[in-house]
DNA sequence: TTCTAATCGAGACGGTACGTCCCGTCTTGCC
DNA sequence: GGCAAGACGGGACGTACCGTCTCGATTAGAA
C-alpha cells in the first residue's frame, strides 16, 4: 500500500512521480464530482491520461487506493489545538476549527461515503481512527487538561466523555444532518458545552 | 413507487404481496450482509426466488428500491417520547432509548451507506430526514417543552441546539465513532447534557 | 393445435370465434410487420386487443399458433390447374400462376422464415409440404400426364424430375434470389423448360 | 465489423487471435446445434470460456456477428469451374459441385436461416449475394460462355435464364424441399437441363 | 554511452451486475 | 368457464466496471 516510493532494484525503472501525480489529481476529481462509492477507476486512468495498469502497479485495488489517498490528504493538516489561556475562549475557538475543516467541500461530498466504507473496510476504518479522528481527540483532550491545570474544570473530568461533549454536537450537525451552522449557534454551543463539561465528572 | 397496492381500473393485475414480501425480506438480508453500497439486484432476486422483472415491476431501480424499503421499515417505529415527570429521569430514558434504536445491528451494518446514498440521492436524504430524525427532534422538544412548563428549563431556551445537545453526542459516538456505551456512559452524559441544556439559552 | 373449434363439454363456455378472429388478423399483421422470427406473442394479444392467455388458450405454443394460422391460410387456396389443351399453353400458365402465388406480399415477408422454421419444426414442416408443396407438385404432375396421353411428352418421362423442373427455376428465383420476373422471361423460361420437359426421360 | 486485425495509431491493444478463433469456433458449434434464429450470445460466449463483453467488443451486434462470421466462411471456398471441354461433362461436373456444397451439414441446418435473416437484414443479404450467389453464377456463365464459343449452345443464349435453369432445379430441392439427390438424378437433370439451355436463347 | 529491464498508454481479457424485453404460465375479478 | 390485464420465474439482450494481462514504445539506472 505504500509502494509509492522506492525500488533501488537491479535494472529496473521506479514508478514515476509525474504518473502518480497525475492520478492523484485525477481521483479526486472525480471523488469529489462522483462520489466515494461510485467513483470508478476506468475513469481515474481516463482523466489522468494513464492506462488502469499504472493504477493497480501502485495499489492493489480501488479500495486500497482511495485508503491511501483519503489518509495522505488528510493526515498532517491538524489544525493548531487552541491555548488562548481560558477555556471558553479555547472552546470557541476550537468549535470554529472543526466547522472550517468540516467545510471543507471535498469532505462534504465525500466524507458520508468514507464513514460508509469504513464499516467494511477495517484498513480504512484504521486510516480515519488513527489519522483523523484520533488526533483531534488527543488536541481536545490536552486543551481540556490545560483547563483541568488552570483550575476551570474539576481534576475528576471524564475527558473520553468531555471529548464527545465537544466534538459531537457541532460534527453530528454538519456530517449527519448536513446542517449549517452560524456564528450564534457557536456561541450558544459554546457556553452550553462549558456547562456540560462542568458537570462531566466521572462517577 | 408505491403501487403495491391499488387497482388500475379494471381488469388488471396486482403485485402480489407475497412476492413483494419475499423481496423485501431478502433485500434486508442482503443489505445485512453486503452493506448498502454492495448489494445486488440479482441477489436479491436469487434468494427471495423471482425473477429480476418482479423487481423492476416494483421500482425503477436499485436506489428506489432500496429508498422506499427504509422508509417502510424505519418509519413508524418512533418509540415513546420519556415522561417521568422529571427531566432528569426524561433524559436518561431518551438516551437508553436512542441507545437501543441504534444498537439495532441492521441500522450498524448499513446506517452509514445510507448516510453516504442520501448525498447524492435526493430522495433517500428526504426520506431520513422525514421519516427518521424529524420525529425524534419532534419528540425530544415535546419533551424540552414539559421541562420548561415545570420550571426545570428556562422558557429561553434554544430547542434547536437543545436538540443537538440530546442526540448528538450519543449518535455521533456510536453512527459515527462505531463506539459503545455502558450504562455509566448515559449516567454521566445524562448529567452533563442536563447542565448543557439549562445553560443552552438563545442569545 | 386444432382446438380453435369445438368444446361441447359440460358446463363449459366456447372459445369465442370473435376472439380467435382478432387475434388471427393481429397476427398476420404482426407477421408481415416484423417477420417469422421477431414477431412476439405480446405484440399480437396487444394488438388483437386480448389478454396472453387467449393465445395460449388456442395454441399450445407461439410456433404452433404460427404453423396452424399458416396452415389455415395456405391450405384450400390451391389454383386451378391449367388444361389448355396444349402442353406449351399450360406451362406458360401454370408459370403464371406460380408468379402471382409467390409475388403475394405477405408470403414475401415470411416466406424464407417460414422455411427456416421448417428445418427446426416438424410440425410446421410437414403443413408446409403436405399444404402447400405436395398439391402443387401432383396439379404439376397431372398437368404432365395430360401432355403424356395427347403424346406430346414421352410416356417415360421421370415426372419427380419434371416436376422440379417445371417449377423450381421460377421458385428459387423468386423465393431465394428475391428477384423479379416479366413477361419476356416468363416466355423464354416456358420455352426452354418445354424443352428440358421433353429430354426429361427416366434412365 | 472487420476490426480483428489492425492496429488503432499506437499503444493500443489488439483483439487475440486466439480468443477471436475461440468465439468463431463456438458460434458455428452453437449455430449446428441451435439454429440461425435460437442462437444466443451467451452460450456462444460460455462455450467459447469467454466473456460476453470479448464478443461485443468485435461485434456490435448478434446480427453483425453471424453476418460477417458467414461471410468469412463462405467466401473464397468457391469450387473450381468445370473446364471438362464438353458442356455435358461440364454440366454434370457442375451438379455434382452444387450438390456437394449444399449437402455441408452446417449449411443445411442454418442455411434457411440465412436467408430468413437475409429478408430483414440488407447486410446479411448483401454478403449473401455477393458472396455467395454472385460468383457461382458468375462461374456458371462463363461455363455457358466457353459452350457458345465451341459452339456448343447458340450465340443468343440468355445467360441469365440460363444461370437459373442450371443451378435453381438442384438448388431447390435441397435447399427448400430438402429432398436428397442420387447420381441417376443428376445424369437426368443434366440431360434435361442441356436440352432446356438449347432452347433459352432470347427473344 | 550503451544496455536492459521495469514502467508507460492503451485497451483486451474473464467476470459480475445492470436494467430491458419476451417467453409461456398463473392469478384476479368481471361477465 | 372464457375473458382482459398483467404479474410471475426464467433467460437473453447489450452496457459498464472490476482487477488482470498483453502489446510495443519509452525511459532511466547500471555497465
Amino acid at each position: 500500500m505504500d509502494q509509492a516510493e522506492g525500488r533501488p532494484a537491479s535494472g529496473g525503472a521506479l514508478l514515476r512521480q509525474r504518473v502518480t501525480d497525475a492520478i492523484t489529481e485525477a481521483a479526486f476529481v472525480e471523488l469529489a464530482e462522483t462520489g466515494y462509492a461510485r467513483m470508478s477507476m476506468e475513469a481515474v486512468a481516463r482523466r489522468a491520461g494513464v492506462g488502469k495498469a499504472a493504477l493497480y502497479r501502485r495499489w492493489p485495488s480501488k479500495q486500497a487506493m482511495l485508503t491511501e489517498l483519503i489518509r495522505d490528504r488528510v493526515t498532517g493538516t491538524l489544525p493548531p489545538t487552541p491555548a488562548t489561556g481560558a477555556l471558553h475562549t479555547d472552546l470557541r475557538e476550537l468549535l470554529a476549527s472543526i466547522r472550517r475543516q468540516l467545510a471543507n467541500p471535498l469532505l462534504a461530498r465525500i466524507g458520508a461515503g468514507l464513514l460508509a466504507e469504513a464499516s467494511h473496510d477495517g484498513a480504512l476504518a484504521e486510516v480515519l481512527h488513527t489519522g483523523v479522528a484520533a488526533p483531534r481527540r488527543a488536541a481536545a483532550q490536552a486543551m481540556l487538561r490545560s483547563a483541568i491545570d488552570r483550575g476551570e474544570l474539576p481534576p475528576g473530568l471524564d475527558t473520553e466523555l468531555a471529548a464527545d461533549l465537544l466534538i459531537a454536537p457541532l460534527a453530528f450537525r454538519m456530517l449527519v444532518m448536513r446542517a449549517g451552522s452560524d456564528d450564534e449557534y457557536l456561541d450558544a454551543l459554546a457556553n452550553a458545552t462549558e456547562a456540560a463539561l462542568k458537570a462531566a465528572v466521572a462517577k
